[in-house]
DNA sequence: GAGATCATATAATCCATGTTATAAAATCAC
DNA sequence: GTGATTTTATAACATGGATTATATGATCTC
């Protein structure tokens, strides 16, 4: 039996950064989606598939990777309802990577050509998955200049401040506190470190009580110093987008 | 006195990934530009500002890189003629990142409520941007996977593979042969390492025969070996998208 | 609730890359 | 062309994080 869950939270988001109208919302809603539930650690996309569906977070979470000639993974980025997880397949169609659940997730899977059909005929939404995918890009971003330069610390700072607001912006977590459903290999293989390395730079945040950590529980105790050692900016994730004003005429 | 310079380039590439019909064209040479000339190392868009202008590269070669708060540089990106240097600024309105021109650039700068006006009323050529900034994203994510995850000698093999394909598609270069316009500096900061560093990898690829150096430029001798160090594969720079077919009604 | 498996913890050792220094070569500015 | 500046080259030494190993604690399976 599937728990009922709806698209809300996608709409949520969307309308975060665009201003939709009504006829916006109902071509949303009448998308050909399809739910499913996807069990902890199975994947959603890999590398090298033609891509038929765009899948959709509803629930739980999930995570984009690669696995390099040697064997190694990186993770490229964390993903938390709400979010479309490869919505550039849409148009790219060959999967460049690996998408996998991190926890159970409930998911929608939708036609990549009722995606196509859908921003062609609401221009408005069309710009705003544009924006969706151009978020993901500065995220990308940061995290090229996470693991080009900075050091273990500074890493493993930067990326708790990170998903502590996108979970705070999603409204999913206050108070710099929240589970984090990842392992350290997880975060090692998010911030090009090994798991070793990641334990001790935890040791070591909770050593300078900077956070708590209680099994997979986070509380970030000292958020400014955690900021600060992570060269922390919230620029790159675009909260505003100048606001849902930013498709007006320009002034 | 300025070169003359067109827009040509640019309906190349978007041309290449999406079929266009000649409305599509007269209103993407019917756009409001302004020719400049660039002087190497100046900045074209500076982390914070507000942007008004989204800037096309038609000549020479610009870079998009952060300052870390203790003054280091990543470099995210590297671009050739007929590239959109900053698409993404069109709907994200604040810069989160540098662009600096690397040479001498002709560039075209279109007011950002062009872009998005012509991305409303032509949806081909929306779709063709969208994909343009797809394609970044998808070079970062490799690029993450590069700096994260590889080591020195993968790292710069796969940068000089890269480039050189890149170059080879615009049709700037063949043989795998091309004039690089970086310092081993700039090298570096493209892959998380030391000057110093890169120094000792070029030249142990340059003993390895691998690929012949005089001065700035670049010939990579052993295609298949450099590919191979560098973990190189083509798949994320997405020359096919589906070929310009992509867009048609899915099968 | 007993094993099996997976995740965390931690220590000892190693090494790929960083750091610092210096000099030569190339390029730039006038 | 000349001096100033930038870039490349290279050596000696230092270190942050990797590697390997082992133990313990959690969590899953039935």
């Amino acid at each position: 039996m599937t728990i009922p869950v709806t698209l809300q939270p996608v709409l949520r988001r969307l309308e975060s950064r665009v201003r939709l109208d009504e006829d916006d919302r109902a071509a949303i809603h009448s998308l050909p989606i399809q739910n499913r539930t996807v069990e902890s650690a199975s994947y959603m996309v890999r590398e090298g598939e033609l891509v038929e569906y765009c899948i959709i977070l509803l629930t739980g979470f999930a995570y984009r990777h690669k696995i390099t000639g040697d064997g190694q993974r990186q993770i490229m980025s964390i993903h938390m309802p709400g979010e479309f997880l490869d919505l550039q397949n849409s148009l790219l169609g060959v999967a460049d990577h690996n998408v996998q659940a991190l926890t159970r997730c409930e998911v929608a899977r939708v036609p990549v050509a009722a995606l196509r059909g859908l921003s062609e005929e609401r221009p408005r939404v069309g710009q705003a998955m544009w924006i969706e995918t151009l978020v993901d890009s500065a995220i990308f971003r940061e995290w090229v200049v996470n693991v080009g330069r900075r050091n273990s610390i500074s890493r493993i700072s930067h990326l708790l401040c990170e998903i502590a607001l996108r979970l705070e912006e999603a409204g999913l977590a206050e108070n710099h506190r929240y589970e984090l459903p990842m392992t350290q290999e997880q975060l090692a293989d998010c911030t090009g470190l090994t798991p070793v390395h990641v334990n001790r730079v935890l040791k070591e945040l909770s050593r300078l009580r900077l956070i708590n950590r209680n099994k997979r529980s986070v509380e970030i105790v000292e958020w400014d110093r955690l900021q600060q050692i992570g060269d922390f900016n919230t620029r790159y994730l675009h909260f505003e987008a100048g606001g849902p004003v930013n498709l007006q005429p320009a002034r």
